[in-house]
DNA sequence: GCCGTTTTCGGCCCGACTGTTTTCAGTCG
């Protein structure tokens, strides 16, 4: 989260930090009425530098302006930033803006213009300051604001909750299936960031091919608020979260999904890139630059044909490379549902799952998985009931008694503790015996970086670790991930070769899409496992699969992809 | 501020909806 008294105090920024730094710079332009152009240019810089995979803080100024949307200025800034931990420009609009006139900008319907004017002619500078000049009525009196203007407002000021929260997949989810009652089936598809396959998600995005006539009325009546109605476009509150509607036909959908699935800087890069061609492309199909002739297309694939790409999947569109990738026809093949086999990482009854080894077996076989990971935790984990070395062999017996006749095979694991102290909650000997050894945080995530770094990596290093679990241990909107240098990190797992898990999990995902993309490049096994701990946990591993198809991977990177042979043999 | 098959200036994705306006600015997606 963007925090205005945020700064980098140590010489070595991390990318996020650095991105940090220049989209702060970005809205304090913004807010003072800088131009537009120069404020996207920053938040094009920052963007460029958070999905770098190598560290910022290591380039130089060439290196910097040989990066897209980084030049001559942005470049001389990250210097800066990297040396100093500020900038002179960010201090400078620091002593010139109030601190709290960019939380302003969080408020639904206050835009730059808005702040900046509230702030010269009211000397509205916060949140609370903006809800007590709408209730004493000032903000009407300002030129080309009204009553209705005022009062929306005050509605931002009072919704304000602070935080950009974001939806997990779980939660949307549940308002997905909501929307479905007054929807009819394969008339509607959800796009947005949903469809992109990202962890969080801000609003929900639809696209109708059921007229607005129709559709309108019914979510009127499931609305907490109908932000606005029209014949294109419709925005309404459902369960406190905003969704949006746009309309359309059969025959037009291509165009329509396309720009409503984003995201919003593919969307600017396609388009830009038409434009070379003489092509203007919107939401309604692509036309000549003189805007006649418009083409309407059915499908998404029609329309990247035109524009002479081949598709580009939903989850790649984050303007991360796909579209020269797609220009030169190196895309990834990515991994899909039917490619995976199985579960990596499930718990039992044994430890703290619900389901008994059988019901896990009958669990698995019914989703066609063709193996699970029995992955209970170790004994030094109390909370959890823990396994011990002689308990796990025990659970082995049984495992072996159950796989004799089930068409999904259990294999025998264990997620053991990475202690404090950067051992494990087990002997080697007890691990040497189990198929395949997850090893996870579960303490000690509040530790500063280098240490908790040299832990996950010790367990890298240890020869009976096959999978680090949840590598950083957040939990979405709960927890922050443990400090930790995930490029060191993913450096110790190629050297080693051991995987990096995708925790399916909708609370956790992680790794994330960045992190998983930079490890596949540098050779990484990745692995995706529900984590599940109940029966329904076990339908989570598509989440995961979104993450590991945002992260490139093909069927190559994944253990899930491995027949069972090959995957025991990988591990042994 | 960035960028170049309209190259070193003059562009910068494109459109819907609302409120406050008589033609548009601002915000948002």
């Amino acid at each position: 989260m963007t925090s205005y008294t945020q700064r980098c105090d140590h010489v070595d920024c991390t990318n996020r930090q650095v991105a940090e730094t220049l989209r702060l710079i970005g809205q304090l332009h913004e807010v003072r009425g800088g131009s537009p152009f120069r404020v996207r240019a920053f938040m094009n810089g920052a963007d460029a530098i958070e999905h770098l995979s190598r560290r910022v803080s290591g380039l130089t100024v060439d290196e910097l302006m040989a990066l897209g949307g980084v030049g001559e200025h942005l470049a001389a800034v990250v210097r800066e930033i990297c040396e100093t931990g500020s900038s002179a420009e960010l201090e400078a609009l620091r002593a010139e803006v109030p601190a709290d006139l960019l939380e302003l900008l969080r408020v639904e319907g206050v835009g730059p213009k808005t702040a900046g004017r509230l702030w010269r002619e009211l000397d509205v500078t916060s949140v609370a300051g903006l809800k007590e000049a709408a209730e004493e009525g000032r903000i009407r009196r300002l030129k080309g604001f009204g009553p209705k203007r005022e009062a929306e407002l005050l509605r931002g000021a009072e919704r304000y909750a602070g935080s950009d929260r974001r939806m997990t997949r779980a939660a949307a989810d549940t308002l997905i299936a909501g929307l479905a009652t007054v929807l009819t089936p394969g008339r509607y598809t959800v796009a947005g960031s949903y469809r992109r396959g990202t962890a969080t998600i801000g609003d929900i995005d639809l696209v109708s091919c059921e007229p607005p006539s129709e559709v309108n009325p019914r979510l009127r009546l499931l609305a907490d608020e109908v932000i606005e109605e029209g014949d294109r476009r419709t925005s309404i509150r459902y369960r406190g979260e905003r969704v949006d509607i746009r309309f359309t036909t059969p025959a037009e959908l291509g165009p329509m999904l396309l720009y409503l699935t984003g995201s919003k800087a593919f969307n600017i890069k396609l388009r830009d890139r038409a434009l070379l061609e003489g092509l203007r492309i919107n939401e309604y199909g692509i036309a000549g630059r003189g805007g006649g002739n418009l083409t309407t297309f059915p499908d998404e694939a029609a329309m990247f044909a035109e524009l002479g790409l081949p598709y580009i999947p939903p989850e790649l569109r984050e303007d991360r490379g796909e579209i020269e990738a797609a220009e030169h026809g190196t895309l990834p093949i990515l991994v899909t549902a039917a490619d995976l086999r199985g579960d990596l990482h499930v718990h039992s009854n044994w430890s703290d799952g619900t389901l008994s080894l059988a019901e896990l077996a009958a669990e698995g076989a019914r989703r066609g998985h063709e193996y699970l990971i029995v992955s209970d935790h170790s004994e030094t984990l109390k909370v959890a009931h823990g396994l011990s070395a002689r308990e796990l062999a025990e659970q082995g017996h049984t495992i072996e008694m159950i796989n004799r006749d089930s068409p999904c095979r259990l294999i025998a694991g264990v997620e053991v503790d990475i202690l404090t102290d950067g051992t494990l909650g087990l002997p080697d000997r007890a691990l040497a015996d189990l198929e395949l050894v997850i090893a996870s945080l579960h303490g000690g995530l509040r530790q500063e970086q280098d240490l908790v770094t040299r832990r996950v990596i010790a367990a890298c290093e240890n020869e009976h670790v096959d999978i680090i679990g949840h590598p950083t241990g957040r939990l979405i909107g709960r927890r922050e991930p443990a400090a930790l240098d995930l490029a060191r990190v993913i450096e110790a797992a190629a050297e080693h070769g051991t995987a990096l898990e995708i925790n399916a999990s909708p609370y956790r995902l992680d790794l994330e899409d960045v992190a998983v993309r930079t490890a596949r490049d540098r050779g990484v096994r990745l692995s995706i496992g529900t984590d599940a701990h109940r029966p329904d946990e076990l339908d989570q591993l598509r989440h995961g699969l979104a993450t590991a198809r945002r992260g490139w991977c093909g069927p190559a990177d994944l253990l899930n992809c491995m027949p069972l042979d090959r995957l025991l043999e990988w591990a042994s």
